[in-house]
RNA sequence: GCACUCGUAGUUCAACUGGAUAGAAUAUCAGAUUUCGGCUCUGAGGGUUGAGGGUUCGAAUCCUUCCGAGUGCACCA
């Protein structure tokens, strides 16, 4: 990073001693040169024109010959159409590996002293997690490790959806058709247990629908009179009510879920500092209500219900009270807001939910400005898109929902079947190789649903994602394994790769250098993925590292190399590209084992 | 009907936020290696960036009109 600032200023002197302008270092920007070019970073003069009063050329060549004789890390240029494409002495390129070779942690950003919450998972307790769930989780936990090593101190955060009709279903469901199974009788993890009971209702309900359309009731008429729809109603009211029954069984099913769903966080390798739960939560934010009308942010019409006014935002109006008094869904994330700030104090608050509530968080936020909330700008929803199978949506209710724990456990299984077929294992013990598989099942679907940019919707091919060739998980774990192979090597023969073992080392190859051009972007990568939340950014930066030591590996030889001072340069460099690659890896939540 | 999002090689994704001849992976074809780990590397073919119009030195990117896909528009959560 210093190496473009160093280029950056000395241009901003160009512009300053040439034509006697100044610009702003905001708006000098490099951008790498294009391999077909000679020449590392590249400056765009069009825009610039106006300021130069010269042509594209006599103006690039102009700064061209200023960067030379006043930037020592400037050695040569070239000029093509407007585009300066500059090149950097092969010593600064060893001062810039040097500098990042030093480094213990090399993603780890000084601290801001920000706080910022993520919320993400938040699961509802009737039913297990699907590979919706996945995309979720594994967002926030890379998106929470991302603001963390740029600094941040983070808090995530699980806001459960306990409570509702929806969790209702299931324990009426229980009550009539449960003959008091329990996961230990059923063998059926909590989770799925309770999803069973879900899914029972639904086929019951659907039947006492057209049981009683038969009788001559209109569909909209037997949906409401089905009695077990009624009866979830009554249900939802005497857990409101705090009736002791209905709260035990809710208690007992409800930890029966937990149960569950820790089995899975445990294994997606995800951990939240705080949970918070909507039967804590959801009478909150009626205060908020009143102080918005009092603030005139809100409004109240004839018959009691209360509104938010956004059109002048370019939004709706927006109902924030029920005409009864009760609250709507927008109450309870007001409410939610607020108490996530007075519990932490925090400066900004990310939401990692799908991107069919993007008017929710639209509307919320803007409310929250408009209450004058100290942290309203700093809110954000990550909003993520679907993930589709190649057979279609998926759809709970038509049985085509891919399981969380399934998927998971395919995926290990494929580890495991690779990993010998290929028979590279030697060595180890039975318990070691199971996690190996692990590793690297994982490894292969944390990758894949986090490769693609959160924002856009994604195909889930499953036959795809267990590939362990090109851009994949193992593709990457494989490189890193492959260098501790060679850092092991160097241990036993006794090379020191310190700093010390090639000093004063001038020539580059440029396989060498093309590496050190990447490992250095590392940090610029760092803080765009933390800009934009997405752990994509990373992903994407650690194939191409991966495939570019490749390519040096291919290329040249370290224990061949009879030049020592060559030698322990090249280990080095394979030590920190292994640095690199774990530590990105890392943040993506997905580790890289030292032999596979 | 209104609002928002998206449309890029056969397929899955990129494109540093308006920059050069739109790149990777995969699949297909052709090569490399007596190895520091072949889960590797090199190369070839494959594109009217959904279509048209506009803005400008320059557009996948911005504006606009169509076409197509998805999502949201409950006193549901």
């Amino acid at each position: 990073m210093e190496l473009q600032e160093k280029i950056i200023h000395t241009l901003q002197l160009a512009f300053k001693d040439l034509f006697d302008h100044h610009l702003n270092i905001e708006d000098i920007s490099l951008q790498p040169t294009r391999k077909e070019f000679e020449g590392t970073f590249t400056f765009v003069v069009f825009s610039f024109l106006k300021v130069t009063k010269l042509n594209p050329e006599a103006s690039g060549t102009k700064l061209g010959e200023y960067l030379v004789e006043n930037c020592e890390d400037v050695t040569a240029f070239n000029v093509v159409k407007g585009f300066l494409n500059i090149t950097v002495s092969e010593s600064s390129w060893m001062d810039v590996f040097t500098n990042i070779y030093e480094k213990t942690d090399v993603a780890k950003l000084p601290a801001n002293g920000q706080k910022v919450m993520v919320e993400y998972s938040s699961p509802n307790t009737n039913k297990p997690l699907h590979l919706g769930h996945l995309r979720n989780n594994f967002l926030g936990f890379a998106v929470s490790q991302i603001l963390e090593a740029n600094g941040y101190e983070v808090i995530k955060a699980n806001l459960v959806n306990d409570r509702g009709i929806h969790i209702c279903k299931s324990m009426v469901a229980y009550k009539h058709f449960g003959d008091n199974e329990t996961p230990e009788s059923s063998g059926l993890k909590g989770d799925h247990l309770a999803g069973k009971y879900y899914v029972i209702f639904d086929k019951e309900y659907k039947k006492q629908i057209s049981a009683l359309q038969e009788q001559g009731q209109t569909e909209d008429e037997a949906k409401k009179n089905a009695p077990l729809i009624m009866e979830a109603q009554e249900m939802l009211r005497l857990w409101e009510a705090g009736e002791e029954e209905t709260v035990a069984l809710w208690n007992k099913m409800n930890s029966w879920v937990y149960e569950g769903f820790d089995q899975t966080y445990k294994k997606m390798g995800v951990s939240f500092d705080q949970f918070y739960y909507e039967s804590n939560t959801y009478l909150l934010g009626k205060d908020i209500v009143a102080e918005g009308l009092e603030k005139g942010v809100f409004f109240k019409k004839d018959n009691g219900s209360v509104w938010v006014d956004l059109s002048d935002e370019g939004l709706d109006e927006k109902l924030v009270l029920r005409a009864d008094g009760t609250s709507v869904y927008i109450t309870q994330d007001l409410g939610t807001a607020d108490l996530k700030y007075s519990d932490f104090k925090i400066d900004k608050s990310v939401y990692v939910v799908g991107n069919e509530q993007d008017y929710h968080f639209d509307v919320l936020f803007k409310i929250m400005r408009k209450l004058g909330r100290p942290y309203g700008d700093g809110l954000h929803h990550l909003s993520y898109g679907m993930v589709d199978l190649p057979t279609g949506k998926m759809k709970s209710r038509e049985g085509t929902v891919v399981d969380a724990d399934d998927l998971i456990q395919e995926m290990i299984n494929t580890a495991e079947s690779h990993t010998k077929e290929l028979g590279k294992i030697e060595g180890f013990n039975e318990e070691e190789a199971k996690s190996l598989y692990e590793t690297l099942g994982l490894g292969a679907l944390k990758y894949f649903l986090l490769k693609v940019d959160p924002k856009k919707r994604m195909l889930f091919n499953p036959q795809e994602s267990i590939e362990f060739q090109g851009n994949t998980g193992p593709f990457i774990q494989y490189s890193h394994a492959r260098i501790a192979s060679i850092l092991r090597k160097a241990e036993q023969i006794g090379v020191d790769y310190s700093m010390t073992g090639f000093e004063g080392l001038a020539q580059l190859e440029d396989a060498e250098r093309d590496l050190i051009v990447v490992l250095h972007d590392f940090e610029k990568k760092l803080k765009l993925a933390a800009e934009e939340y997405s752990p994509a950014v990373i992903a994407q930066y650690m194939f191409d590292l991966a495939k570019e030591y490749n390519r040096f590996y291919a290329e040249l030889s370290i224990f061949n190399e009879t030049n020592t001072k060559v030698q322990a340069f090249r280990i080095a460099l394979s030590a920190h590209t292994a640095k690199t690659i774990k530590a990105g890896m890392k943040l993506l939540g997905i580790h890289v084992p030292d032999r596979m």
